[in-house]
DNA sequence: AGCGTATATTTCACTTATTGAAACCCGCTT
DNA sequence: AAGCGGGTTTCAATAAGTGAAATATACGCT
């Protein structure tokens, strides 16, 4: 009961996320680092790839199928939290010109980048979606871990990354005492660019652009999920980008020809 | 031997479709869509919830994980591909004003888009990274079926979509029989738009610099180059083991473009 | 309320399908 | 040649997944 777990499927999975880490690797190193015998790794392997989750390359290796990438972009097309707060990372960077963030906790108690706006400035912060941060020393974690902070907002100089500083508030729903933390916004710039009088700046926008999101224009919280079937203009950006300055494009409804079918 | 298939694995990888694919459904209708008693649906979808690739709403549907977005965004910045081509596609945009797609050929006889641009006039086509596309009927699916066009381009007015004109050309490895198509680059834009004339101009462009993917303008392909400011750092992605200090993503273009799905 | 339907969850006996050691088959290096 | 490391196949043991049925729960409907 409380444990249902289907040993094979499991095993599955983590050698998909063994290949997904790795990039490309052989049989072997697959095996090795999930724990399995080469004929079980081999057997997983190959029903991974019958279905498109992984490929194999002219070297034999192993390397993430382009269903992965699919349903990667499917599933970030759902989180309506992305569209919600899209809008939103694009203010900050408009009024601050450092990049923004949103995160949400992870399964496996740490945090991962669901959506992200880079900065402006030429010296600017950069990551890339799906990256997972731990909690322990970062501002996202003091606020998923329940931190509520006086002013609404935490800063955190030089905590997971050395020279750089991130300023995050919480995106809650519920009130009171039973508030519950659901993501965080945040905005993270180089250190040397932060005095104490700017990093108040930016906190000021976060707090107030985060308690926002839920509450919209017209005052009343809404849950967040709301999962709208049909299809959202769904989007996804390319985690490394190196000369395109827009990496994630906003689902823009305003006079697209159209999209769907399948 | 031939065929390996470990059925409790495919039976979850199909549930994971389905809950991708629906975005957020009832352990019934999961079980449905899956051929798949209730019994078996719940256990395997526990264990997906238990790995992260789905998780439940408030309503006790499924609804994808994060592990998903997570593992599509690692794939997807695995896929040298997409970094060759991006240049390429934000050139295209330039040129035209339309919408520009790489896309590329997926295991179960359809296309996927692996990346796009948006077009800057304020009508354009809109679609998004991961949909699939069917071959018939498509400029996209006459390329990577192995047509080989005349001028190096195919358009086709009203294919997949109505009043939409898609306008492709291949990417291909190797040299004459035996060159093989590996992607394909199209712009897409509404059809009201295109007239003759303007249709062979995008054609001339995209088919010019499809040729030129990997060909590179210096001879051999190379990478934009990875100026990233700040760092991104401090992989601590994993509770697992060390890895690369700055993930090599672009490291590996020369030989992974080599080759796609089987 | 009371009834009916539909879904969610648990149990459990039946085996089927997964497993891993060992054997085998490469291509390499010593 | 012999040795070695990875990939692949075989095969008997048995661990592990399966689905029907029972139970619980939730939601309309008269």
């Amino acid at each position: 009961m409380a444990e249902s777990s289907t040993r094979t499927v499991e095993r599955a999975l983590v050698l998909l996320g063994v290949v997904c880490d790795a990039g490309s690797l052989p049989l072997a190193d697959a095996a090795r680092e999930s724990g399995l015998s080469a004929s079980t790794a081999l057997r997983l392997l190959r029903t991974l790839e019958g279905t498109g989750f992984v490929r194999r390359d002219a070297d034999g290796g192993y390397r993430p199928g382009l269903r992965v990438v699919q349903l990667g972009a499917q599933a970030l097309g759902h989180e309506s939290l992305v569209s919600l707060v899209s809008p939103v990372l694009d203010r900050l960077v408009e009024l601050t010109g450092e990049s923004a963030y949103l995160s949400v906790p992870s399964h496996d108690g740490a945090a991962v980048y669901l959506a992200m706006r880079e900065g402006t400035h030429s010296v600017r912060h950069t990551s890339w979606v799906g990256r997972s941060i731990p909690l322990e020393g970062t501002a996202v974690g003091a606020l998923l871990g329940g931190e509520r902070p006086e002013k609404g907002f935490v800063a955190v100089r030089d905590g997971l990354q050395q020279d750089v500083t991130a300023i995050a508030a919480p995106i809650t729903v519920g009130h009171g005492e039973k508030a519950r933390v659901v993501a965080v916004i945040s905005v993270i710039a180089p250190s040397y660019r932060m005095t104490p009088d700017s990093v108040a700046g930016i906190g000021r926008h976060v707090a107030a652009e985060a308690s926002a999101v839920l509450v919209g224009p017209s005052g009343s919280p809404e849950e967040p999920d709301s999962t709208r079937q049909s299809d959202s203009t769904g989007q996804q950006d390319n985690p490394e980008q190196p000369r395109t300055p827009e990496q994630v494009r906003l689902a823009d409804t305003s006079t697209a020809v159209e999209e769907d079918i399948a």
